[in-house]
DNA sequence: TTGTAGGCGTTATCAG
DNA sequence: CTGATAACGCCTACAA
C-alpha cells in the first residue's frame, strides 16, 4: 500500500529541482551521471509513477479512445472489442468503455461523457443509427468511427459487414442448387442489419423471376430458441419449402433441431444456409453451410481507421467493408429437379 | 466540429471571472440572476464541457476503475464485464479496460498503467493467480478485487465461483443415481478452475469408497470440438462407463454429438452433467443437466465490492462466493442396478 | 454577489 | 548540466 508520490516529493528528497527529475525520468536532456543515479534510486524506492492526469493536462493528449456499445455480450461484439483493444494498445492508447443497453438517451449522454473525459476519438457500435447520433457526432471535435452500420451517407466514417451483399450471394447459391421454395428467418424487424439481409434475400429471389411469399419470411431474435420457434410456425403453415436462409447460425441450429424433432433430414429434406458463423456453429450436428466474416477484423479495422484519423487530424469520411466467405458444407444440397 | 472551450474562454466572453462561471455551472453559491442567464447562454452556444482531466487533477478523483482481463471473448466473461459496467456506471464511475492475452508481463504492466492513470480501483480477472500478482497488488495504493479466483489466502478480496463444491455436488448427484463408472472431461490442465472442479469430482468419488481411474479423467480445452475429441479417445479405450461430468456445456455437447455419432443414446447409455451452463447449452439436442451460475452476478458483485472499498477507503479482505444451482434435466438418468 | 490567487502534478522554455 | 517559472484547466478558500 505505497502511497502515490509526486515529482515534487522526489525532487525534494533528491535535493534537486523537478525539472531534473523529469529529465531523468524521460531520459532526455543532459544530466550528470551522479545526480542521475541518485534520482533513479529515489524513484525506485518511492515507487514513483508520474500522474498521467497532470501529464495529459499539460500536453493535451489523453491517449484515450472511447467505446460505446449496446452491451458487451453476444457472439460477435466481444471479438470486435478484442480487436479494437489489441490495435489501440499497440498504439499506446487505452479504451474507456461505456454501454448503453440500446437506450438512445444513454447513447447520447455517453458521447458527452467521453468528450468531457477528453478521449481523442470514439468508436460507436450501434444497431440503428439515428439522426440524433449524426447531430451530436458532427459537433464533436474528435473523430468518430461507427461500427456495424454504413454511415457514409451521414458523412461519418464506418466499418461494417456487407449484409445485403452476402445475403444475396447465399440466396443465389441456393437458387443455383435448383431450390425455388425458400424461407427466410430474420432477426428483430427493428434491426437494420437484419433488414439489409432480408433485402439481399428478396433481391436474389426477384432476380430469379419470382415473388417472395410474405408468409415464408419470419422475424424473431438471434437465438437458438427463436430458430426453433420460427420453424415450428413455418411447419404449421404446411407450405412446401426446400431451403432456408437464417439470420445467423444460432437460428439455423434451432431450426435444424426443430426439423430433426419432426423427423425430417438435413439436407435431404431441407437445405439450410446461415448468414453468420460463430462458435455456436460447432454445436450443430450437421456441418453448417454459412456465410462467415470476422468480428475481430471488424474491430481491428475500426481501431486502425480511428487511430489514423486521430493522427492525421482530419476527418475525411472513409468506408471499410469487411470481407466475407460463403462456405457450403453439409447442410445444403443440390435439389434434384423432378419433371 | 466545435472546438473544446475552456472555462477561461467562457468567462472572458461573459465578462466575468472563472469563479463565477464555475458557480453557475455547478449551481452553487449565489449568482445574480442576470449574470447567471448571461453565462448560461454562453455555455450553451459555445458547447462548453468542463475538462474532466483538469477537474480530476484538482480534486484528486478520477471516477475511473480499471479492468484487467485475459481477453474480452468467451461465453462468460463478457457477461461479467457487463455486470461490472452496469454497477460502476450507476455509481458514476467509468471503466478503463485492458487485456493481457494471458501474458504475465502484460498483466503486471497493466497494473502499472492503470495506476499511473490514477484509476481508483482495479478489477482483475485471471485464470491463474501468481505470487507476482500478489506482490504488485500489495504495493498498490488502491483497492483491487480479483474475479474468478479465490485469493483470500493471498490477502486480496475476491469474487468467485465455487468450483470444487459444485463439481462435488454434481458428481454426488450421479452417484446418487447409482452410477459408479464415471468419466471426467476437464479443461486445460493449467487451469486452476478446471483442477478445482476435478478435485471436487475426485473427492465425491473417493467418499463413495472408490478410486478414480486416471484413464477416465481427460483434459482438453473448453470447446465443443474438444468434447468430441475427448469422447473419441475415451471410446477407444473400450472401458465401460455410464456417466460423464464435463467442465462445461460446450464440452458436453461435443461429447454428446460424438456419442450420438457412435449410435449411442443419451441418457439411456450415458448420463451427462455439465459444470457450466451458457447459451451454448441451448444448442444441445438433449436438454442438458448442468450446474449453472451467473457470470453477470460475478461482475456485479465484484464491482459492488470494489466501489464499496473505494468509498470506505479501507482494504479489508472480503470473499464473495457466487451461488450455483444443479439442474437435472434430460441428459441424466437413474441407473437400474442389475444384480 | 463577484473576483483573486494558490494549488493539483506535469511539461517545456529559457536563463543561469 | 540545472533550476525557475509559465502554462494546462479547474477548484476553492478567502477577500472585496
Amino acid at each position: 500500500m505505497t502511497k502515490d508520490i509526486s515529482i515534487t516529493e522526489v525532487a525534494k528528497r533528491a535535493g534537486v529541482s523537478i525539472a531534473t527529475v523529469s529529465r531523468v525520468f524521460h531520459n532526455r536532456g543532459p544530466v550528470k551521471e551522479s545526480t542521475r543515479r541518485k534520482i533513479e534510486s529515489i524513484i525506485e524506492e518511492t515507487g514513483y509513477t508520474p500522474n498521467q492526469l497532470a501529464r495529459e493536462l499539460a500536453n493535451k493528449k489523453t491517449q484515450l479512445i472511447g467505446l460505446i456499445v449496446h452491451d458487451f455480450t453476444g457472439e460477435g461484439l466481444p471479438r470486435a472489442i478484442n480487436g479494437v483493444n489489441q490495435i489501440v494498445e499497440d498504439q499506446g492508447y487505452h479504451v474507456l468503455m461505456t454501454s448503453t443497453r440500446g437506450n438512445l438517451d444513454s447513447e447520447l449522454r455517453n458521447f458527452e461523457i467521453l468528450r468531457s473525459k477528453r478521449v481523442e476519438g470514439i468508436i460507436f457500435a450501434t444497431r440503428s443509427f439515428k439522426k440524433e447520433h449524426q447531430e451530436i457526432i458532427e459537433k464533436l471535435p474528435i473523430p468518430v468511427v461507427v461500427m456495424l452500420q454504413d454511415t457514409t451517407e451521414n458523412g461519418i466514417s464506418s466499418v461494417f459487414f456487407q449484409n445485403k451483399q452476402f445475403a444475396y450471394d447465399a440466396t443465389k447459391a441456393l437458387l443455383g442448387m435448383n431450390h425455388r421454395q425458400l424461407a427466410f428467418f430474420g432477426g428483430p424487424s427493428a434491426s437494420v442489419n437484419s433488414s439489409h439481409r432480408k433485402d439481399g434475400f428478396i433481391q436474389a429471389f426477384m432476380e430469379a423471376g419470382m415473388t417472395p411469399d410474405d408468409k415464408m419470411v419470419k422475424h424473431g431474435d438471434f437465438s437458438i430458441e427463436s430458430g426453433y420457434i420460427q420453424m415450428n410456425k413455418l411447419l404449421a403453415l404446411k407450405k412446401p419449402f426446400t431451403a432456408l436462409v437464417t439470420i445467423n447460425d444460432a437460428v439455423a441450429i434451432g431450426a435444424i433441431n426443430c426439423l430433426l424433432d419432426h423427423g425430417m433430414r438435413i439436407p435431404e429434406d431441407v437445405s439450410i444456409i446461415a448468414l453468420d458463423k460463430t462458435v455456436v456453429a460447432d454445436a450443430s450436428r450437421v456441418q453448417l453451410s454459412a456465410v462467415s466474416y470476422s468480428y475481430q477484423d471488424l474491430g481491428i479495422q475500426a481501431a486502425k481507421l480511428l487511430v489514423k484519423q486521430i493522427g492525421s487530424g482530419n476527418k475525411t469520411i472513409e468506408q471499410i467493408k469487411i470481407d466475407y466467405d460463403v462456405h457450403l458444407q453439409d447442410s445444403t444440397q443440390r435439389l434434384n429437379v423432378k419433371e
